[in-house]
DNA sequence: TTGATTTCTTAACCTAGATTATTGGGGCCG
DNA sequence: CGGCCCCAATAATCTAGGTTAAGAAATCAA
């Protein structure tokens, strides 16, 4: 098992694509290593500089902080064909942790190497409406936290990301919801007892 | 008073780049019909298809959202050089209003526009740039939607947007912030006592 | 398989913020 | 100038979800 490497930025924007035999449609759009990461493998600490993105080609990410509290809060999860990093500016120290939920194969790239002009047009148009999607996404979710009850969440969450569902603890679910296993635990039996 | 215009993408297209007195970094990045838009304006309405994005080159904007129960979320505000939009995709209907807090003048673009390539390289990198950085502002909302208290909230607000806070009822604040103009009041009064 | 460690559920209680209602202060327009 | 409407503040009450605790079920390691 090889480990997430330390490279400056230079010595990533050299490295070469590396075919691997999974094919994802924008797996072309991206130049890293190839690493292969066991559950539970932290990839990203809380407060490291020249935080990487991470492209899961199989296997389960997630990003979560840890509050004043001591209380984990998952931001989101990746599985298969998507990307997950902490969005803090370039030179800003990272304010999330990255790890395995389960054990994956990740390509590891460097976070400056996405405003790199060097791609097909095609690429640079493809990763603009990831973006763009990804913005969408938040923008949504924020709406459903300041404007849903946790059990709409829920369903919303069950709707959105089927596949995730049945790979993760629910517990891990609630802490995406924003709220405590035992309330997730509470609203769903009220939900299923009121029909 | 003009109208929010509403034109083909083509049309928008075509439109050339017009030179204001205001003065902005980006302001290059643009093309668009420039409008001046009373106070209490609605530039866009829930449910519109092909909404728009709008460029604030003086006054300011806000993105809200009405929910089921009839009351009104904001999601964003926008002033002077700021970039405002509903971020649902190009074909979906959009899920927010925007409209005027104060009397302003804006410069209104197609969303399609945004995959434009004919622009200058320097340009297309400080948008995605600007792109970044939204994902980043979007990604401390949803934490600190999650996991900080009303009252620290409020004071992060403040912090953030400083130039806001005078010019938007208190009200619009708390609805930014998730919770009722009731609760903000109550917090502030808590946290003033307790010094 | 068995013991140990998570995970889920339920339940009693607590608290941040919602709801509803009332008051007073401005700002704005006739 | 006076009336009106919007806004902020306070207070009483209510509720969704948090906290704490404990037992049952599932998962994992040896």
């Amino acid at each position: 098992m090889s480990e997430a490497p330390r490279k400056s930025p230079r010595e990533f924007l050299e490295l070469q694509d590396r075919q691997s035999g999974i094919e994802h449609p924008d797996h072309r759009a991206w130049r890293g290593t190839e690493i292969k990461v066991p559950k539970g493998t932290i990839l990203q600490q809380n407060g490291e500089t020249a935080s990487k993105v991470y492209y899961v080609k199989k296997g389960l990410l997630r990003s979560y902080l840890i509050d004043r509290k001591g209380k984990e809060h998952i931001f989101m999860f990746a599985s298969e064909g998507w990307t997950i990093a902490d969005s803090s500016p370039p030179d800003a120290p990272a304010e999330m942790f990255i790890d395995a939920v389960e054990p994956s194969l990740v390509e590891v790239s460097d976070k400056l190497f996405q405003l790199e002009a060097d791609l097909p047009e095609e690429l640079r148009k493809l990763r603009l409406t990831k973006l763009l999607n990804r913005i969408y996404v938040l923008q949504k979710r924020v709406i459903m936290l300041m404007s849903a009850p946790a059990i709409e969440r829920y369903e919303h969450f069950l709707e959105t990301y089927p596949e995730i569902v049945p790979r993760v603890p629910q517990r891990m679910i609630a802490s995406y919801l924003g709220i405590t296993p035992e309330a997730l635990s509470k609203v769903k039996g009220e939900y299923a007892r009121r029909r």
